[in-house]
DNA sequence: CTGAAAGCGCTTACAG
DNA sequence: CTGAAAGCGCTTACAG
């Protein structure tokens, strides 16, 4: 019964269908569909009477090309297999299917011009909106999309026409972890940050350094190795973190696969986490609560905040303007932090 | 130059705009574009000048209504934020966009029935073709769907018109785990399974079997307990083993998730990998090069795996009969496995 | 409240 | 080799 095709003419059943079992016109099937206008109740009574009968499921091709509308909403995300984004991308899903949208997600590979493709794509594509999940693409570039569709972007603070954006603390996270590590009686605290080029990795950082100065302790830049984000870079900062030849006694890792990273690292050294370095990531992956050992770290509710963008790109479309809030960032204090030893560890 | 919007009369350039410009009909144009025909060079050079000048971009929306191609590509995955599944949709997303197709990536949760749904939202969004990785779905469904549109699937062998299947040799890889224990001089093995209605997982476990009794070594019902392939279910596995008061110096565990969970269970309890206990994995995620110690696992080439069926469901949309075929697992031996310890473990 | 008509941007038989 | 015409399945002014 459910399945529509060859149960009249083969192939899926069309509004025409619909409008000729129940006796009225295309246009108000439509109506009926949309909401578009008032519709007597006899006839709408007719009308879902047919489309329950026939089976009937709207083609959102047809739908896109006539009225401008596909139901669709292009998801840009830096990896498509991102641990991070993977979370966000099943919010968004989650949240847009019960609206009956679809997601078209793409990939921008932390790369500007990639992204801009990705925008071109997904408008000849005729999606009713885009959601951005971070990004390289400047204000100026995404002020101008959104005044062509609605557009909602994670990972800044900007305000214009046609556009939400949702920013997450990530200054204040970074205070947070480096404040976790402070008040366990560490001075000597590493960092592993992102790139200069992405704009959370700056923030963490410059997060650290607040905590820090708050506590009066010095910062020295030779404490702070840069990192790309993956685990591989994890340990490759650490590296450089002993050639600097610089003490510590904890590390302030700016996301958890770099904290992964180092902690083999570490553990290749025969450093162990926490007893003589404690560590601390960013994020709070899934992966992170089983770490040997579980890890601390800074939680970003990725799978609310993906939930977040797609009610905020809801309500855009809505007309009306988005109430959607950023979750504060919190500290979950797991087994990989603990009081420095008396003893300071290897440099 | 590049975006077209603003350039004419606002709005992307149109097919029409084309032909008005080069001096030929739309047809024409629609010919060039598709290689449909043969068409004078005179006129392809115009035609190819005019796309260029105006920077023109088919509408896949309309191509997708008249023609009945959208150049998109319907991926059931079961989980968008899967660690595994998410390479394969990298690798999927590669070379599908590399022949100008996009994905259109839903989630079917494991569930036979939002599988099912899957496949109707996709067709009424009228994707060129289906790729299913794994998924719940009958071989008889399966072969219904094919007749409509093509269809890739991974995870079984499944012969029909239309159809092309990939097939992962799931129980040579519980093999080749096993046996590297074996081979290490484990005997007591005990085996965290998946459900049993997971195809993969049953065949896993058929591997381990397979080669505990090709060594000479009983197959204990009471050395397998089951799991649900995520973390948390790897770690009430563990707890399980133990209440069931097997003594064991080495575990397979069906996937890389699970054997995660199994490691804290492990260090929870105080036990060591490898000293106390070997622990093989199943994927070879890449956290599982950076678990602590990294884990030996049967390496599953996702991301290959990815590219071969969008490679074949390519080759099913031109015609051709797809040659893809399935690397061969591979055993990783890292560090969570090494002879057993001289003395038994605790139990 | 409701229908007939035009049109969204393409493709595809149908005729030259 | 190439054009005019019809049509894909809807939506939306335009008229009642």
């Amino acid at each position: 019964m459910k399945t529509p095709s060859g149960q009249r003419n083969g192939g899926p059943v069309t509004l025409q269908e619909v409008a000729a079992m129940a006796g009225v016109s295309a246009s108000t099937v439509s109506r009926i569909l949309n909401g578009t206008a008032v519709v007597s109740d006899a006839k709408k009574q007719a009308v879902e009477e047919a489309i329950a009968h026939l089976g009937f499921v709207p083609n959102p091709v047809a739908r896109g090309l006539a009225g401008g509308r596909t139901l669709s909403i292009g998801v840009i995300t830096q990896a498509i297999d991102s641990p991070f984004y993977g979370l966000a991308m099943r919010g968004i899903e989650e949240t847009l299917a019960s609206a009956g949208y679809s997601a078209l997600f793409v990939s921008g590979h932390w790369d500007a011009e990639a992204e801009a493709r990705c925008v071109d794509v997904l408008r000849s594509r005729r999606v009713d909106g885009i959601i951005i999940l971070t990004g390289r693409l400047s204000d100026t570039a995404l002020r101008n999309y959104a005044r062509e569709l609605p557009v909602v972007v994670t990972g800044r603070k900007l305000e214009a026409p046609g556009l939400y954006s949702l920013n997450f603390d990530n200054v204040e996270g970074g205070r947070l972890a480096t404040d976790h590590l402070l008040q366990l009686g560490h001075r000597r605290i590493a960092c592993i940050a992102g790139g200069d080029d992405h704009p959370d990795a700056v923030n963490r950082h410059r997060g650290y350094r607040a905590a820090l100065e708050a506590a009066g302790v010095a910062y020295d830049p030779k404490m702070v190795v840069p990192g790309r984000y993956f685990e591989q870079s994890g340990m490759e900062a650490l590296d450089r973190l002993f050639q600097l030849r610089r003490r510590f006694t904890a590390i302030f890792a700016a996301n958890d696969q770099m904290a992964f990273g180092a902690m083999l690292g570490l553990h290749r050294r025969s450093l162990r986490v926490p007893q003589d370095v404690s560590l601390v990531g960013f994020d709070d992956l899934p992966a992170a609560a089983y770490s040997l050992p579980p890890m601390s770290t800074v939680r970003q509710p990725v799978h609310e905040i993906g939930r977040l963008s797609a009610q905020a790109m809801l309500d855009l479309l809505a007309g009306k303007a988005p109430t959607a809030v950023m979750p504060e960032p919190e500290l979950i204090a797991r087994d990989s932090t603990q009081p420095p030893a008396a003893e300071p560890p290897a440099r």
